[in-house]
DNA sequence: GCTTTTACCGACCACTCGGTTTGTTGCTTT
DNA sequence: AAAGCAACAAACCGAGTGGTCGGTAAAAGC
């Protein structure tokens, strides 16, 4: 048991920075050395863990990627509260930390998404999949919101929750660019000018 | 000048060649030698025309990819009617095309920035050059909208439209998945509900 | 105390990459 | 016809790549 840990420590190490050189560099524009460099370990130790480069990928996916999507933009929406509110507050939070990164080069998953699309249908899978989890997600936060009457009943869930993920993905991307904050401001502005159009009109204005 | 002529065809052969391998296998993943291959010229070729990879690549962006975006996306939004309708039928086809191709692998420009950002300044220089002329045209158009009262006069034009390149931007990259006309659709259908939030409010119902 | 397993090392392999060097060909110019 | 030069060809270089493999030290199991 002991010994296991110590084998998982190493592993999540290595995992750690793996995700952090392939987010900084690209999947293809880093070597395992680079990784290994970094933790002062070598190539044995690397495939004594993992089969490939690919597979050590994979792992990272299931282990970091899918969590820090869960944390970051699946959970904050749960709840049964207003869905506008709390999806404006997630994606203002998302980005604010994004904002403040000194270190950002955009959305981890689609920047891989962007790697790997039409190159490597394998690894592709599990990044839609990853996808698809936060869509479902907000269709159905979107759908709860309109059975408690806070978004109008003519509203088609399944399109506005492509549109939130197709301007996310989109920001991100242009975030990284000089002033983020600005960016950011004149996204949410306009984000909430859109959830305005889906909002339950007030009978009194 | 015939001897120009020829040599203006060599490079114009090589850059076609260049830009479509880079799109589909990305500039760092596309190797000199294959984009050779397919055109059954040498190094030496290659070499006796460009300085290098990069300078080869620059080449690309400032006669093809500007030119793209040109057609694509700037041109078709100029004039004074509607802007709301220039730019909802320009999208609309930019992403008809996209649908229509069964070799699609998102949106060149933000394919090629989410390679180089963080990894090649340089490059990333003229990537985001096209970006702020496509920003600069949509702000003008949305202002002109404005002028001729088609866009009501509290919208912030420059949120308005890091808005729609956010957008544009997703969907594109989402787009490469299975289903991408049902994706169009339903983007379509939510920036359309976003234009009749910034249009100007018949008084008249 | 002995054996086995585990975690790790580091040299090495075949291969790929961007780029260089040296040749070759054919048209132009004089 | 000789010389010159642009446009290519082909062999090559050195750095880096993912992955292999024989070995080692230490802990675990008996």
């Amino acid at each position: 048991m002991d010994k296991n840990l110590k084998r998982m420590a190493t592993m999540h190490r290595m995992q750690v920075t793996g995700l952090e050189l392939f987010y900084k560099n690209g999947y293809y524009n880093t070597s395992v050395d680079d990784i290994l460099k970094e933790l002062s370990l070598s190539k044995g130790a690397f495939y004594h863990h993992y089969d490939s480069k690919e597979d050590f990928f994979i792992e990272i996916i299931q282990n970091l990627l899918v969590r820090k999507v869960y944390s970051m933009l699946i959970e904050p929406i749960e709840g049964h509260e207003n869905p506008v509110e709390l999806i404006s507050t997630c994606f203002e939070e998302a980005l604010e930390t994004a904002v403040h990164n000194e270190m950002d080069f955009g959305f981890l998953l689609s920047n891989f998404i962007c790697e790997f699309n039409g190159r490597n249908p394998k690894i592709m899978k599990y990044l839609n999949d990853i996808l698809k989890i936060w869509e479902v997600n907000l269709v159905s936060t979107l759908q709860k919101g309109k059975f408690n009457g806070y978004i109008d009943r003519h509203v088609d869930c399944e399109a506005a929750a492509i549109y939130l993920i197709s301007s996310f993905i989109g920001i991100r991307t242009l975030m990284v660019e000089a002033s983020p904050s600005a960016m950011k401001y004149r996204f949410m502005s306009q984000l909430r000018q859109y959830f305005k159009s889906i909002e339950t009109r007030q009978t009194a204005v």
